[in-house]
DNA sequence: CGGCTTATATACCGCTCGTTATGAAAACCG
DNA sequence: CGGTTTTCATAACGAGCGGTATATAAGCCG
């Protein structure tokens, strides 16, 4: 009995990419937040009728989260990257110039879909939030994990605070996604990570 | 012919505060946003009902203006007066240590009006997201002016970028705000800002 | 008291939301 | 070819949205 991946479909082959319609649902979400990206929105970017998303991704709530999961994968991969740079100042370094990447490039909507969805609105969403925060909890917890390696290594001095470092660092990129969003021009965010590198101790 | 203030009320007085009303509605919108705040959630939270907000208030939008107004005059003052210290560590010092301050009053919501308006929703709400980002840019201006004004004086070296300092703590308030609204407890974000206030130079 | 003005209360408007019922179309199997 | 299964297209559902028409109540002025 084989349960995955049967190869032979039995019914009527269905007409358009699974993957491609996530990505454009991932579009619309990452631009319009969850409650603001409504299904006319997401079926038109999608090429499909109504029905059709139901029956490929349940509901608007499975298909955000199935877009959030792409998202993380596709864009932010480069947190996991920058973890394993040797020192903690290059760790902070990959961060930052990760998160500022992101936002020049020009093929991507700007903002951050963690950040833009992070944010209450209806009742509604609530779930979607904390969907949401866990994953950043998650992430946060790794980078904090890092940041006590390197204390260890004795990379930081001992009296360094890495739950500290770690907001600290996560703040500077919710900056940068929330003023990218905002329309700052990516000039002034590299100077901002310019600045914050700045700060840094020990170059 | 006396056009403002006019001590006799003529028809029928209302039977609510207006400032009060306000005060509630603004609670409201700073909770749920402009979008997640319904006219049902703004009534019942004013105690009073949509044809009484509609005479007094104008509409939705004009409300959220007025409620917005409120805001920045009561919990954002702490901004203009961050900007009145002696130095720039001390403006930078004050403005963290404010915005921590708005994250530990209990008898306010966590997060920040601005910032959670700032992110992009529904089409109808672009005036508003537009007119949130505008107050932004103003309160930014400052800060770049009061930074120039300490390289003028010798606070802060030649080579320092007062654009990028600004844009480097605005970063680090929006992320005390998006991390207080997501729950962050407040020991973390005092250990956030305590971080921020290590990495400054010259203390 | 009557006339005027303004605030209140109830109910409703058209519209959009997420979701689904209905029926026709397209592939496979026997 | 008939039967089965799955997808597609149209249209509709109930609920909630922002906003308002209508009628009543509560004050002042003369």
């Amino acid at each position: 009995m084989k349960t995955a991946a049967c190869t032979v479909a039995k019914g009527r082959p269905r007409e358009f990419d699974v993957d491609e319609a996530l990505t454009a649902a991932l579009r619309i979400f990452w631009t319009k937040g969850y409650e603001g990206a409504s299904l006319t929105d997401l079926t038109e970017a999608m090429g499909i009728t109504r029905p059709s998303l139901y029956a490929a991704f349940g509901n608007k709530e499975s298909l955000f989260c199935k877009a959030l999961e792409l998202y993380e994968r596709e864009k932010l991969c480069y947190i996991g990257r920058a973890l394993e740079a040797p020192t903690a100042r290059g760790v902070a370094e990959a961060l930052l110039r990760g998160a500022l990447e992101r936002q020049r490039d020009t093929s991507d909507p700007r903002g951050c879909m963690g950040v833009i969805n992070s944010v209450a609105c209806g009742v509604e969403a609530e779930s979607i939030r904390e969907e949401v925060l866990k994953r950043g909890e998650s992430a946060k917890r790794a980078i904090v994990a890092r940041f006590e390696r390197a204390k260890q290594e004795g990379d930081l001095p001992d009296h360094a605070d890495p739950e500290g470092l770690t907001s600290y660092i996560i703040a500077l990129i919710q900056g940068i996604a929330l003023q990218g969003g905002a329309g700052t021009s990516c000039a002034d965010l590299e100077r901002l990570v310019q600045t914050s590198l700045s700060m840094w101790p020990a170059k």
